[in-house]
DNA sequence: ATTTCATCTTTACGATGTAAAGATAGGGAA
DNA sequence: TTCCCTATCTTTACATCGTAAAGATGAAAT
């Protein structure tokens, strides 16, 4: 009995003495310099697991991305993070709540620096090619994973906040009025398009599977190349309009 | 010890006697009329694995897709799998590759009844789409997975097949010849931008992410009615030329 | 008939998610 | 102040999973 979970949660870090019952010489409150750190009992340690966790998934992949991997890069014992975020669902929703916001920023900012109306159309659409590239991991979790629970509030906001940037950008490369609650098919249409290509575009891409393209280009042809002439062209051949 | 792996791997099915030394009561050859339903010890374990595989898939979803519970399904015990797929991404693999076969098949005979060249040019799209409707845990498996070994033949070779298939039909579509070793830009845009647009289509719609703007269309207007929008409008409002 | 070998089963082990019970301290109540 | 309450964290436990390794089994070759 009492043999699972043997001694191989390696690499505990040092907190308390354990079990301090005898030789009470810890210091009976707190070191006072300790630069939070350590959060020692209290503190913020739902933050720093969720910056462990993207950590973790930088480093070791979204495979590598578990409860317990967490919690060792956080220093805490493997049950921790369930009194945070109560489920492993619960600790992808927040991540990928965090990964929609970094997301969001990235978007937002890119818009500014473009000078022609060009550029300006073309600013988001790298941007977020770009945000993939620099974070799959991040983008696994809000793209890839199937565990996300959208009825988390800060999941839901983030996501949703995504959503209307991107429908409002596609509003005002029409020069229309994307009224909040309604929409013709067109401009329907003209959302899920641009959503479907860039989405599309980025899963194949981190995915390789467009290796097969590039390879057969001329010369030396980036994935950034590609991806602005797929979106400037115009629908060539045969597509008969009604 | 020997505690491990109590005996809860519950409904196995009954094959032999187990160990049958003492009265040797087993009918010593085979029932000979056993109508291949579980082909003994020799047999067909490998296409009954794949099929055992993809009934789980279907019933409990990518998640309830493990080595273990395709054994189960199988009848057979839990390592058997090991000994034709080597490996969890050697199962998955190889059920991925029969998932193209079965997705290329479709793609195919979906042009055959297509009258004008409208419909021609929308067959092809829209079979996709209802493809990973009609099988979404496999084409999860397909595009979802990032546990695929394409460096095996048959999913290679299935995979291969797919993308042919699909460059074959923007040629066409373009009136032009696609030579198998090479692409000016503008191919592969347009490549891209077909393949990017219909899966990143499929994935939104299979994570639900379009029933925000679904929701605001007109009333009772279709998936793949804004599919076929999306597809035939041309490119509206402002992305000017050069 | 005996041997060989691919196939399948047992057994075992480390890892994971999750539940439940025990420890620990921060903060309010007496 | 002192004492208890409660949120927070740790231990312990267990079912399940992937995988490795050794044992059984029977079909085919010798």
């Amino acid at each position: 009995m009492g043999k699972s979970e043997t001694r191989t949660e390696t690499a505990r870090v040092a907190r308390t003495p354990k079990k301090a019952s005898a030789t009470p010489s810890r210091p009976a409150r707190r070191p006072a310099a300790a630069k939070a750190e350590t959060p020692y009992h209290h503190g913020a340690l739902r933050e720093a697991l969720l910056e462990a966790a993207e950590r973790v998934l930088e480093r070791d992949g979204l495979s590598g991305l578990t409860l317990r991997a967490v919690a060792r890069e956080a220093g805490v014992s493997h049950a921790a993070p369930t009194h945070h975020f109560g489920d492993l669902t619960g600790l992808l929703s927040e991540l990928a709540a965090v990964g929609f916001r970094q997301f969001n920023a990235a978007m937002a900012s890119s818009c500014d620096a473009a000078t022609t109306p060009l550029a300006r159309a073309l600013a988001r659409p790298k941007a977020y090619v770009a945000y993939a590239q620099a974070h799959p991991g991040m983008y696994g979790i809000m793209f890839r994973t199937e565990r996300l629970d959208y009825s988390r509030p800060s999941l839901n906001e983030a996501a949703e906040a995504s959503f209307a940037g991107l429908a409002n950008a596609i509003g005002m490369m029409r020069q229309e009025q994307i009224s909040g609650d309604a929409l013709t098919l067109n401009q329907g249409a003209a959302i899920a398009r641009a959503w479907s290509m860039v989405h599309g575009f980025t899963m194949l891409l981190l995915d390789g599977r467009l290796e097969d393209i590039l390879g057969r280009l001329p010369e030396g042809t980036t994935p950034e190349r590609l991806f602005e002439t797929m979106l400037m062209a115009p629908v060539t051949g045969k597509l008969p309009g009604p």
